[in-house]
DNA sequence: CGTCTATTTGAATGTACTCAAAAGCGGTGG
DNA sequence: CCACCGCTTTTGAGTACATTCAAATAGACG
């Protein structure tokens, strides 16, 4: 649990262990069950998640009352609906458990509070942020690249093992096509 | 041009005079001339720009030889192809001014000197990354959520001086439509 | 003024959607 | 342990949105 964290740090910065035991207190363990949330739309995100364990999806609602999922949250990412925590703006998405899920949770307030107090962490954050950014712009360009089915096949190439623990629904409205259009695309291939 | 940087700057944290002169001495810069390229496929990104004049377009090339546009950048903005500069591997997009463009260019070994020589710069840039995250976020969002009619009203009602910067063939790829298609849309409203 | 590039028009086509219904699957209670 | 219920996936028909391709028209610039 601490050694996850402290062991997904070292990836990216040094810290020592007085400055990581600071900062650990900072946290916060959670735990979600199945269908959980870890955040409702219309509510502000006041807290930034570490899985430790577990899946968890970020969907929003469109104007026919469709859930569509924007992203999927694994052991080892960060998640949180960043417009919402980092402008303390109400949210348009809901984050939910897809499984039991163990996180770490850090409130705005106490991140920041650990920005001032912890500098280091500035350029640890600098570097998640980035990675997001690019794992965001990755996204987008592969979305805009290939078609539907690409899509798919890209997907079950990606991450194999991770589609069957996700209903198919879900895995279709990622890829932004209907579940019945999925249906097609695997029949076909 | 010193003073634009600054100012920008001022919005996002507090730097000394000489913590800003030691950044900014750290900068060059550059002029480019229309359809002048900033970045090419398949070349490796080695600087960060900040617009101080001008508009540039971000595109990449499709397998039949299509530029498709991901991104305007226009003044106060900072442009690079993040994947390629991060990571320093070799970028799949070209950057392209449309217009005679001023810029502030950084490297990436300089920045990476600046971060540890001036560690409030960590805090900028973890900023700025933070609100390019959000911004590209939002546009994955928007874009998944809206049709490509309501797309083509969001972007002349959210920046309409701009699209006449811009020769229509680009903003249609920007909306990721077909240029014929666009036209269309826009004879029906 | 002529040439090159950008935009519009139109017809044929394809990709993906909607809606309705059937089939499959998994968990729960009797 | 089986039967049923609810949820998920598949199937199919009809349709809409957006594309491709070719050609005509308009616009920009030297």
């Amino acid at each position: 649990m601490k050694e996850k964290l402290q062991h997904y740090i070292s990836r990216y910065i040094q810290l020592d262990d007085s400055d990581f035991e600071h900062f650990y207190s900072l946290l916060q363990v959670d735990q979600f069950s199945k269908k959980e949330f870890l955040l409702e739309e219309g509510k502000i995100s006041r807290n930034q998640f570490f899985i430790l364990e577990g899946l968890v999806r970020t969907f929003y609602t469109d104007h026919n009352g469709n859930e569509k999922v924007i992203q999927f949250g694994i052991e080892n990412w960060w998640v949180t609906d960043m417009d919402s925590f980092i402008n303390q703006q109400v949210s348009m998405v809901t984050i939910q458990a897809l499984e039991k899920t163990k996180v770490l949770s850090i409130s705005k307030t106490k991140l920041d509070q650990a920005f001032l107090e912890i500098p280091k962490l500035e350029r640890l954050f600098r570097i998640i942020t980035e990675k997001s950014l690019v794992a965001q712009q990755r996204k987008s360009h592969f979305f805009m690249k290939a078609s539907s089915k690409e899509r798919y096949l890209g997907l079950i190439k990606a991450i194999p093992n991770f589609v069957q623990r996700v209903p198919q629904y879900m895995i279709a409205s990622y890829l932004d096509i209907t579940p019945e259009y999925l249906s097609d695309l695997r029949k076909k291939h």
